[in-house]
DNA sequence: AACCTATTGACAAATAATCCTTATTAGGAT
DNA sequence: ATCCTAATAAGGATTATTTGTCAATAGGTT
């Protein structure tokens, strides 16, 4: 059996993605987690980000283009990303419906799930929309 | 100005995505046109591939995990993703509600459009589960 | 303090997609 | 039919993201 140690790097990427309200993607927490300790390997902040999810401490949301980012948000929510500069932000979308039972029929699948990412143009982008 | 010319490399490339039905990547494109153009580039099967999807001939289709998908199947309409095996099909799934508009609620962006990809077990690997 | 082994760091490799350079070629003009 | 040239293709290199390998390190238990 198993027991997980609680090592100075898991701590410090924990501690440092739950600081970040940016969903931030694990090369961005890399860059962060280099600030403290600069001879972190890339590998390990991936490997501990990949845990934090599986564990269900941080909830690693997948866009379309891109890599994946982490979110300290645990609840069920959707999410935007800006097809100009790559942010992604919340969105108050609630599903209703249950949208998985529907896309079950006439499909021979065994739906576990789904998956909404909205796109559009943030604010910032929209603003300079000129250049 | 810009006058576009019909290849041989272009009229293989669609007529072989136009006759597969099962969704297939770019990588799957290539593989198969290599049966018959042996010493055709990856590059020229992505740039084909990507021109007749900004040409609206085919359908890219952004999955979470994994490589785009493109699809000969014009409407607007959903796909499932089996989680073990990869495989892509199409669902029945309609979008009644204007989803784009209830997301750009309280959300400081302009919302253009979503993807939704609904995630399952397909029946072959449902039957195969004890491996 | 010694020991066991989970975890790390360093780097290689896999994956997906695109870019660059050079040679070739389609299609219009002569 | 031949020529011209911009468009295109081949082939390899490159980028970006993520994962795998393995010797070395360090948590935590005894």
């Amino acid at each position: 059996m198993k027991k997980e140690r609680n090592t100075y790097q898991k701590t410090l990427i924990k501690d440092i993605v739950l600081g970040m309200c940016t969903h931030p993607s694990a090369d961005a927490v890399y860059d962060k987690v280099r600030e403290i300790c600069p001879n972190i390997s890339k590998a390990t902040v991936y490997r501990v980000l990949s845990d934090l999810a599986d564990k269900g401490e941080v909830y690693k949301v997948r866009v379309l283009d891109g890599p994946d980012r982490f979110d300290t948000t645990l609840h069920r929510h959707y999410h935007v990303k800006c097809t100009k500069c790559g942010k992604v932000v919340d969105t108050g979308f609630v599903c209703t419906e249950d949208i998985d039972e529907q896309a079950a029929r006439d499909c021979d699948f065994m739906i576990t799930g789904h998956e909404i990412i909205f796109e559009g143009i943030c604010s910032v982008c929209a603003a300079n929309n000129n250049q």
